[in-house]
DNA sequence: TACTTTGTTGACCCAATTAGTCAACAATAT
DNA sequence: ATATTGTTGACTAATTGGGTCAACAAAGTA
């Protein structure tokens, strides 16, 4: 039940939009940089999300990507699904007919529940949930700090 | 996000050793059959269930597999989590050290949250709940029958 | 004892997927 | 013009998943 890497940059690549957005587009290469992962792989990475209408992207000298809408109206489990293809933890819940048991069988019922719960997790939690939580993480509230 | 198939075959198995739970011990090759699944693929599954002492085996004529405890008493995420090595969705849930972001990073506290999820769907419901899903679904209450 | 049945083990194989690179190309600003 | 930056498709390497084979070990039965 591993998530693809393709997920897990997808998702800190739109995290680092999220946190940079403002006038100016965010040049990829930076975004490799800041996160550590290859240019040439984020290059990929991006298809879908342009694809999707997530991101756009301007080429060009001072050209690069930004987020089409507001953080808090990107759920995570829209990016996952883009990503990831699906949530489904096995193919017959998205696809009944892959399966001839499909109709009789227990265990699709089961993986059906699973695959609810992850997107119900998922789909609470925004771009912009992950940027406050980012913010409250590196810089704490003054009230809580001490000598 | 998928389920390997050691997972799906080993739940169907057990439900299967539960299904049959009585005096005699119960056929790989049979469970096999009946599950449409190779009987050398099973034999490689069996080994963990029998390390980890849900399932005890007896060679030879009349041999056999067999539940060591009530189906009430096994939970799906113990099976899926001795099957699958563990529901985490990245290394750095469980091994933080796999990663220097751990201890800043977001959406590592995003995957830990859907590990969590997935656990609390999978611890419960047990084998037990799956025989009687299983009964209701085959065998469905005479009183709903109609002509 | 000899033979049959059934589980056990380890080595091996094939196909698919994932992760990642390279190089040529297209658009845009200066 | 030319620097810069994204776009695309082909390619490769490594890993994993799914599965087979063959030799073996134990337990019953004649």
């Amino acid at each position: 039940m591993r998530l693809s890497t393709r997920a897990r940059y997808g998702t800190r690549l739109l995290l680092e939009l999220a946190l940079q957005r403002g006038q100016q587009p965010i040049q990829l290469k930076d975004v490799a940089h800041n996160q550590q992962v290859s240019l040439l792989y984020l290059e990929h990475l991006i298809k879908p999300l342009i694809a999707a209408g997530i991101v756009k992207s301007r080429r060009g000298a001072r050209g690069g990507i930004w987020l089409t809408r507001s953080p808090h109206e990107i759920k995570l489990g829209e990016i996952i699904r883009l990503l990831e293809g699906s949530t489904t933890p096995v193919d017959c819940v998205d696809i009944p007919e892959s399966c001839p048991r499909s109709s009789s069988c227990v265990t699709r019922d089961v993986w059906s529940e699973l695959k609810q719960a992850m997107n119900g997790v998922l789909d609470s939690i925004t771009l912009q949930d992950l940027v406050e939580r980012h913010k409250s993480k590196t810089a704490p509230s003054e009230t809580v700090y001490q000598i």
